[in-house]
DNA sequence: TCAAATCTTCATACATTCTTCATCTTTGAG
DNA sequence: CTCAAAGATGAAGAATGTATGAAGATTTGA
């Protein structure tokens, strides 16, 4: 499940971003409206986060740019002003819901979850290759239907994979899905858990699922 | 299933909704009592919802003129107060059950369920994993056929994970179902309820059925 | 109203996970 | 084929998360 968090104070960002990727979610970040603009275009996202004022363009104007465009991706927009003038604006432009900061991140959890439930009729996205199989909600994993247990970051690398089976995912990527965003290393960490990611899920396996592009990055294929 | 949420807190009512919907329930919501009285007479609801403090029209008139109108759909009632007199009021006014706010989640679950079995003369369900049986009605609990006594928190926290057995319920989807929703508290009361539960049923037992997922939640199972 | 039961917070001990680092192995350009 | 760069991996210390007894706060019921 994918969700487009658009808000310029980088704290909050982080720590919502943090909180849904405990979630399961996995969370693409943009620090000013254009950037939002672009990504929501670009990608395909099952929730938009999108904070109102912001800068280069504003929250929402992005809003009715999307909405004009005819992408219907559900929009949760995120204020400081709690005056009913601009409840009604925001909900005007077309965004879904609508919630004051601060916000308790329980608050903004309820309402993302309730979004998109309102807007998919179909839920269980099971993430899969060959006989491994992800459950993003539940949280667990099966190779050839025996569980294994995962810590929440090799879960989240091992989902970004998955999201992208059969592509090559660079460290960079890896470093920004998984980890904050002022994560600034020059380590192997992304090499210590692909390690480790490869101990728990292709050892003594027949077909190994992991491989390497040498002077790129990894791959999770058959 | 179909129920009626009749609540002008769009924040309780979206709570409730979430979690009622989660469950299998197919929710409509009402936020005044003039929209709620007339979904109540138009569509057909297996159990009614109903706040007595209501714009336009409040929840005891919508509920006499409900009754007056021979509709005998099951109507549990909300308040904010606690008084005797307005329970008698409520019951008085043709309501079948009366919920104090705030409540917790799995409160009003077992009302709902209560009323909707008593309406259709459903057999009563009991939640089990392994050798330990929970009885939601009768309130009570067995490991190996020997009576465990809970304190009311101990046993919403249980009958949860027992109603996600095998699945992982992390600390917040505890908070939200069984604490009331103007709980908020940092603090570890969750890990507390755990251990006092484990020493309780697993304390001496063979097989544990308490796991933790680090970084994730807990999970029942054998 | 008061005592008992229950709930919540706190302090501390304990456990797992994360990150870095050092060392060894593999890769591929020349 | 050689060798420098890239990758793999075990292990240790730091950081973070969890367990639990007990004290203090609150609720309940006679």
């Amino acid at each position: 499940m994918r969700i487009l968090l658009v808000e310029d104070e980088h704290r909050l960002s982080n720590i919502v971003k943090k909180g849904l990727t405990e979630e399961g979610f996995a969370v693409d970040t943009a620090f000013d409206g254009r950037e939002g603009q672009y990504l929501a275009e670009s990608e395909n996202y099952d929730l938009i986060v999108l904070d109102i004022m912001l800068p280069k363009i504003d929250g929402l104007t992005v809003c009715k740019n999307l909405r004009e465009k005819n992408i219907k991706t559900p929009i949760l927009m995120l204020t400081a002003k709690t005056t009913l003038e601009d409840k009604i604006a925001g909900l005007d432009s077309g965004a879904d819901d609508y919630l004051a900061k601060p916000f308790a991140f329980l608050e903004l959890r309820s309402r993302i979850h309730a979004l998109i439930r309102r807007s998919k009729k179909d839920p269980t996205p099971i993430l899969s290759i060959a006989d491994l199989m992800l459950d993003p909600i539940k949280h667990n994993l099966t190779r050839a239907g025996k569980e294994i247990i995962l810590t929440p970051k090799e879960f989240s690398v091992l989902e970004l994979l998955l999201r992208h089976k059969d592509q090559v995912v660079t460290r960079t990527m890896i470093i920004e899905h998984v980890w904050d965003y002022n994560f600034e290393s020059m380590s192997n960490v992304v090499d210590v858990f692909i390690a480790s990611l490869r101990r728990k899920i292709d050892k003594g396996a027949r077909i190994k699922l992991f491989h390497t592009l040498h002077g790129v990055g990894y791959k999770i294929s058959i």
